[in-house]
DNA sequence: CACTTTGATGTTAGCGCTATTAAAAAACGC
DNA sequence: GCGTTTTTTAATAGCGCTAACATCAAAGTG
């Protein structure tokens, strides 16, 4: 840093508050000071960063095992973030007991961190996020299904795009459609069954439902599809709450023998890894996890730049990212009535 | 760590000294700063000890889109040594080209990495290898499959592993045995197959084998299945040489209407989540992924803190991890013959 | 018993960066 | 032109930790 300031014929200071992007550098110093680091090929060094800012800038990410693609999604968005804004990313694993989660909170907070990441499952723990608060950490919920009052949110609009998805297979023509739920303890499956049901209500001319338990894994999928298949008049299309359910309809679907989409339409949620792994390649809603991860640490680290903790104050974030249909081959028009 | 040293009446670098776990403390001493080190709730300073041990301690892990299960048991694997030996983890991505490849390394060495873990498919990169040796950076190969002359590595006998598992379904019965081979450009694709065949040359009574190339991904399992089936005399049991392919195999032995593993057993390996999802759950050979990542971080810290290269002193590092062969439910007897 | 050797601990000086404060330069009003 | 404000830059002091050296007591050694 010494010598970029040296080539620059600037103080090092100047050049840190190049690096920062901070105001209060004249355009043509910061010219100039650019043009040395690209020549001498500087980069800074993050720890000394994170050293110097006394800690603001280490952000917490807790994770503990849900669908693989998801979690390394997640990881992608906020690793890539952390290195551009400069931030240190602590990572840390839990399992679902609320006891291992609040142990590697404990430790999170003990290693410094101004805010920590919570994707889902643990976006929708109270308990979680209460024991940040407690602490005076920052929080921010990541793929939830409703904004909070008590911490920072980044999510989708998963009622919306839930009722996107299932006009798409009503336009096609389906009447008798099945849901496979989602697991219990998260608030985006309430919100996607809404989604299905406000449109499959408004329906004309009308449509019938079979809604299905699942719990996010493939293989409630392949067990659901089985009970809907079973049905006296089985549904020609089955839109389920993410994509690994998704994989498990189909899988179920061949099985019996039956075509997709020629017999049934399958249709997923997330657009995980997943999603163009299996044949014929899901149609699906794209949920934006990498850009949600980035979002949730640029949060972190305005809030903890800023000083104040919005959640406290009241007016916590609430970010909405776009989502987007993804049309692919494993959805069709609903066949012809027998 | 200052109060901590005051705590148990000793200087900081006692404490220190205990952290690190370094020789020459009387156990008494070290005994009196555990405790105090419990009692104040401290832990140290990832940032910090990063940067006065000046950069060693910094360790990159190269990363592309391989299975995402797979890459996120590496990052749980490196992240958990990472935490527990205070290294520090920088992670970069890049895509399969060599010039992403390239970019992704010079970033992680101007970033002052002592050592980079190279994981599947990057391990039998020899540009990547050869880039890092030219900046003087340790490199540790997981989960290629043979030693290197030129690099550490970390891997499992998958020769042997695959061996294992054919001697199983010829146990079974089965005299008409599917192979689908992995993505060509990967050692351990080779060494699968190797095993595979050798076991099937000296079976008695004489075995056959169906072998169809694959790359790894679901579709391509699937694909592979459906040229198997399709067979004038199709085989009693499919090995594919990953889960993922696996998976792909059972869904189009579903589509026909075979039982799994009544009419067609199916195997995979690595057991990666997909295994337990899928149903019934997958015959595997267990890769202790995480801990393959685990020995990398430890031989970068290793070699960089005893200062030397090994694998520029013509004596890398192989470290081989066993293997298990996990028995579930998608493999069965051989069907009586027709 | 003086004199090295060894082992356990303390002291000091940074690691690379940023916050803070002080100083200089530029812009401005009268 | 001279004070006065406003920008822009420089200097300095750490952030929390460890490497390298200094110290000091205990243990050998002839």
């Amino acid at each position: 840093m010494e010598e970029v300031a040296r080539h620059a014929g600037v103080s090092v200071m100047t050049v840190s508050r190049v690096m920062n992007n901070v105001v209060g550098v004249k355009t043509s110093t910061r010219d100039v000071v650019m043009r040395s680091v690209k020549e001498l090929g500087y980069s800074p060094n993050a720890a000394a960063r994170s050293l110097a800012r006394h800690g603001s800038g280490r952000v917490g990410l807790l994770y503990s095992n849900p669908s693989a693609g998801y979690l390394s999604e997640i990881l992608v968005g906020a690793l890539d973030e952390a290195q551009r804004s400069g931030a240190l990313l602590v990572i840390e694993k839990c399992d679902l007991s609320l006891e291992s989660e609040k142990a590697a909170i404990d430790r999170l907070v003990s290693g410094g961190v101004a805010g920590v990441i919570l994707p889902a499952p643990h976006a929708d723990s109270q308990a979680a996020i209460a024991e940040l608060h407690e602490h005076g950490v920052i929080a921010v919920a990541v793929g939830t299904g409703r904004m909070r009052p008590d911490a920072n949110v980044v999510r989708m609009d998963d009622f919306a795009a839930s009722a996107e998805m299932t006009r798409y297979l009503l336009d096609l023509g389906h009447r008798r459609i099945g849901f496979v739920k989602g697991a219990v303890n998260q608030t985006v499956s309430m919100q996607r069954l809404l989604g299905f049901e406000t449109e499959i209500r408004r329906a004309d001319p009308p449509a019938t439902m079979l809604v299905e338990q699942g719990n996010f894994t493939y293989r409630s999928g392949f067990q659901a599809a089985e009970r809907m298949l079973s049905d006296r008049e089985p549904p020609t299309a089955v839109f389920a709450s993410n994509d690994d359910m998704a994989a498990g309809v189909m899988a179920a679907a061949h099985r019996r023998g039956l075509d997709v989409p020629g017999d049934l339409s399958v249709t997923g949620f997330d657009d995980t890894h997943i999603a163009t792994a299996v044949w014929p390649e899901l149609t699906t809603v794209r949920q934006p996890v990498a850009r949600m991860a980035e979002s949730a640490l640029r949060i972190v680290l305005d809030e903890s730049r800023s000083g104040r903790d919005r959640a406290k104050d009241g007016a916590p974030v609430d970010r909405l990212l776009p989502h987007e249909l993804v049309l692919r081959a494993s959805s069709g028009s609903a066949p012809a009535r027998k």
